[in-house]
Parts: C-alpha cells; structure tokens; sequence
DNA sequence: TTGGAAATGAAAATCATTTTCATTTCTGCT
DNA sequence: AGCAGAAATGAAAATGATTTTCATTTCCAA
C-alpha cells in the first residue's frame, strides 16, 4: 500500500546497520522529526515488501531491519552478538531449483539463513 | 532452575522437527496432560540452557524448538493451496557448514525453505 | 474546486513471553 | 512418621512488540 517512506528510509540509513522499528522511531522522536510508531512500522513494512530492507530477527524476537542492497543474498547470523555476515547463496539457489523442479513446483522463493556463534563468541 | 522435564521433552520429541512453547503446549492438553503454560515455557528454556534442543525463530518472531540431534528436513510449501513436501537437504547441509567453517562460525544451526505453486496449483 | 483514495497516528487490541506470588510437591534430616 | 526449607508449579497480572481500528487529515486527478 505505502510508498518507500523517504524520513524512515533516511534515518535507517543513518542509523547504519540493523534497527529495530521502536529504534528508528526513537531515533525520529529525538531528531526532531513528528511521526507515529504506526506509521514506522507500516514503512517498514513496505520497505521490506519492496525489497529495500533486510528484516532479520534478534535473539529476543524483536524485528530489525536494515538497507540492503538489491542482490539476493542469505545470512550467517552470530545468536549472541548479532554480528551478520552476508553470503554467497550459489548452492542454495541450485538446491531450491532443483527441488521445486523434482516436485513440479514453479514460481518458487526461498529462505536460508544460518545461525551460530561468530569468533568472538565462542567462548 | 528445572531439570530437563521429561513430559515436555517427550511432547517435543513426538511433534518431530520444530515447535513453538504453545504449540507444545497445545498438544500437552489436547493428550490430556495436566501442565501449565508457564512450566512449558520454563522447561523450554532449560532445555535450551542445557542444550538438548537448539531454538531458532519463526518469520513472525515466535519462538521455535527442536531436539538437538534429530534429523530434520525442509519444506517446499504450496503458497496457495498449503501442499507440503518434505525435500532432502543434502546440499543445504554441506552448504550451511561449507559457509560456518568459512567464518569462523561455531555450533552453528539453519532454516531453508522453498515456497512456490505445486502441479495442481499452477493454471 | 471537489470527492474519493491514500496516509496518518492515537488508542485499543493481540499475542507471545515473562514476572509475580501463593500454593503444592519434593528432599533431606531427626 | 514429622518437619523445615528448597524447588516446582501454574493462575493471573504485567510486559513489550506489533497489529488493528477508526476518525481525521492530506493528496490528487477530474
Ligand atoms: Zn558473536
Ligand atoms: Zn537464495
Ligand atoms: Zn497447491
Ligand atoms: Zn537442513
């Protein structure tokens, strides 16, 4: 429904890295700029149907969200830190062609990501 | 804290891939076990601190458990009619521990599934 | 200008999860 | 057995993110 938001979408950007919704409307609220934590969340949204941000998940739950470049890509997510790392998805775009063909299935999307402890957390 | 709770851990182990607290707890009462939302929750998260199950999270943030260990699948998913498919995950493995091993990532965990029309769904 | 569509946001509703706290069950000891 | 303190339990309330509702405002094309 909504268009990309330009004020949403700026201060996502300036926050550089991943956000979460209450986030990016604190950040708003403090810059001086009115805007409501509905509305936050419905540009986000858009955002993210429009394929403009990365939504990922932190350990507790709570959305963030973050620009994302226009390639398709997958994620390695540290669960302790957060720390993301964007890769490469060659076999996995393989794999899911190759499935959906087996299974007659057409139009197909997929997801992957990987979660795990990065260097600095592993104790 | 609790020791792993025999009667959650079973209910988990029955359900077979992942499941959320309240589906767990769901499926408690609907085989007529007497428990509390509250105690499934706290095996849950004892279980997790003890890590016999690995937890993850749905697209919507909702938790999600497994046994550690258990052999799990992927899902091709009809977005249309519901149709699922349980698909091999061979390269998806090789593909997950290829890229933890790559950066440095430990212990690590992935979700993968394919979405699309099946045969029927396609006109 | 104007009427309907889209956007907005405050307030209420949802919903998973956590916290509180009173009660029950368990455990070790006499 | 009887007892005290510790641990477990679960109903109810609290929390907090996200969504929904809905009345109002802003847009925009005709
Ligand atoms: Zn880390
Ligand atoms: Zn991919
Ligand atoms: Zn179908
Ligand atoms: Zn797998």
């Amino acid at each position: 429904m909504s268009r990309s938001h330009p004020r949403v979408l700026s201060t996502l950007e300036r926050a550089g890295g991943f956000a979460s919704a209450q986030e990016v409307y604190r950040r708003m609220q403090r810059d001086g700029e009115s805007i409501g934590l509905t509305t936050v969340y419905r540009a986000l949204q858009s955002l993210v149907a429009e394929k403009v941000v990365d939504v990922l998940r932190r350990e507790d739950g709570e959305a963030i969200y973050r620009l994302c470049g226009e390639s398709h890509h997958h994620h390695l997510v540290c669960t302790k830190c957060g720390k993301t790392v964007e890769i490469e998805g060659g076999a996995i775009e393989k794999w899911a062609k190759t499935m959906a063909a087996e299974h007659g299935f057409r139009d197909v999307v997929h997801t992957a990501e990987i979660f795990g402890l990065c260097t600095k957390c592993q104790k």
